[in-house]
DNA sequence: CCCTTCACAGTCAGCTCTGACTGTGAGATG
DNA sequence: CATCTCACAGTCAGAGCTGACTGTGAAGGG
């Protein structure tokens, strides 16, 4: 490697950094060429240079902001307190990892594909790894007594489902009305599904 | 009221119709003052003499997309077909709603409003009545008597929640995979838990 | 019948964004 | 050491958008 690839990959990682920030900060709408370009330090021939086009710049950002909230449930994960309850130790990381800026604006770029054929394929390129990786993590999380059950799979789906439905509240109602107990309620719920007879 | 009440009132509402639309079919970003003003056939000058800045159009659209996605449920719920079991049947009317290009570009709205202050104050105001109303017809199309049950608020909170999840994942997954199967087995767990003992 | 008002028409200035284009200097290569 | 390559600098043209501004003709009041 030498030193000019070395500033090459440098320049190249600042400015995806600097526009997964700038979706994070600013949101999608706001996160122009120019932004991401001034939040880098770097020249408007730096950035051409990098990604002769606003899609190829983007493009890379949002895998990285996929995989970077993707790291962020293992994070969480590893660092949540010990509770000898699985289930409720478990919705308790993902949600935390749900309502985190980053992942508000994950789901910001999903709303915003509904309009926009290219936006969904790169969204859908960078999902496909890190759903898989959400549902083992949820799997490993839970344990192997709660994965057993029958009705496991569809106890993880609706957990997934209603985790989006409630980072979406927040936006509007996190300050206005505590989520926390319809979480606890959840995971009463979800203990009953798992202990009902198969 | 004149003519000219009539004129100014039929243009007016022109612009606001062909605003919601574009925010519809094309999405927040896309939708410009010259994309409305073109999808409405009216002149710059008319557009800006009713809604002088590009907030006070969007904040008058906002309201009538909320407007009409309120109504829309109970559109849904006049036509759906009768069924002896009122929980799935109402899981089926909400979640055809929440399913529509309407309600996708209002999920679209509050995505959005995670980095704008004034966009959020403007869905804050047109989705407080709408709010209410949303609870009152799912409290409605249950029936009294699970509406009756210790734990109706929190099934009642719990499935809003899923269904917005269910609504965003739609924009990346409706076509990989069917979600009746999942919101069946929501029916299913919905009815566990209002018939467990309070 | 005149005069005012007002809904709207059409043009324009100023701004921002995107991507193209040319120049430059440090680092690689012989 | 000479030359070449390439990462990057800086400027610019073209396009789209917002909101301002002036003009116009029909509706309504006196």
């Amino acid at each position: 490697m030498t030193k000019r690839d070395a500033q090459r990959e440098a320049t190249r990682q600042r400015l995806v950094d600097a526009a997964v920030e700038s979706l994070i900060e600013e949101g999608y709408a706001a996160s122009t060429t120019l932004a991401v370009q001034r939040r880098a330090g770097v020249s408007r021939g730096a950035l051409l240079h990098h990604f002769p086009t606003r899609e190829e710049l983007f493009g890379a950002a949002i895998g990285q902001l996929v995989e970077r909230n993707e790291q962020a449930v293992r994070r969480e994960l590893a660092q949540a307190p010990a509770d000898p309850d699985p289930v409720a130790r478990g919705l308790q990381v993902l949600r935390s990892a749900f309502a985190s800026p980053s992942f508000g604006a994950e789901l910001e770029l999903w709303a915003a594909a509904r309009t926009s054929k290219e936006l969904r394929a790169v969204l859908r390129r960078a999902e496909g790894a890190a759903r898989r990786d959400l549902y083992r993590v949820i799997g490993e999380v839970l344990g192997p007594e709660v994965t057993g059950s029958p009705a496991y799979p569809m106890v993880a789906d609706l957990t997934v489902q209603l985790l989006r439905g409630m980072a979406i509240s927040d936006v509007l109602y996190r300050e206005a009305a505590d989520q926390e107990p319809l979480l606890e309620q959840w995971a009463t719920v979800t203990r009953m599904i798992l202990a009902a007879r198969p």
